[in-house]
DNA sequence: AAGCTTATTCGCTATTTGGCGAAATATGTC
DNA sequence: GACATATTTCGCCAAATAGCGAATAAGCTT
């Protein structure tokens, strides 16, 4: 069957995907998550923003399947879901190289 | 040297690439383009907005460097930059697949 | 030059996002 | 149970984003 032209609701959950990882602060801790399980006390830290902040920006990236966390004791622990996220740092790497900013 | 810590405004240029992919219209087009260069007309109609519309969108995946432009007589044509863009759509995917939606 | 077509820029409004402090929740300690 | 620590949720405001129609620009055609 001739496959039926795509529409733009159709890459609604791709979209989601890339709406949280758009924003630099969130991109820090899906870096900082690939080298292993922070709680949020450490991940606020490094970003620099109060931990409601980082908390919000957590459950963003949660949301969208990129993380996830553990209850443990007092603490909550997150943990990178889906390492080929790490991929797309190289190719964003490319884009800009490629004249973004020029 | 002791690399120094990296900051949230380090990752500014790679979130403004995933802000310009972040918009179901605006991966729509990219999905298209990644067929071949495509001109604003044609990829007015496949989202189903106004052009100009469209056009802001496309200015944003230009400032972004994932895709260029090149005017032939009366019209613009767009085409991908970045093929490895494309990557991040089965990534994607794989992020959805793995429990995002759960 | 007048008129048509394609595309971009502008001005506006509605919605979403980002950040904070205050308040609420949950767990562990004394 | 009172208290301290870690985290999330809530309510608020400022800024950014998305969409549209009107206006503008650029290139054909006649």
């Amino acid at each position: 069957m001739p496959k039926p032209p795509l529409k733009p609701a159709d890459f609604k959950p791709q979209a989601q995907v890339f709406k949280a990882l758009a924003h630099p602060g969130r991109l820090l801790m899906v870096d900082e998550l690939s080298r292993g399980e922070r709680c949020v006390c450490e991940l606020a830290e490094m970003v620099g923003s109060e931990m409601p902040t980082v908390s919000r920006h957590l459950s963003i990236l949660k949301n969208a399947g990129i993380v996830d966390d553990e209850k443990r004791g007092t603490q909550v622990f997150y943990r990178l879901m889906t390492p080929c996220v790490m991929k797309f740092f190289q190719c964003v790497g490319d884009v800009k190289s490629n004249g973004g900013n020029r």
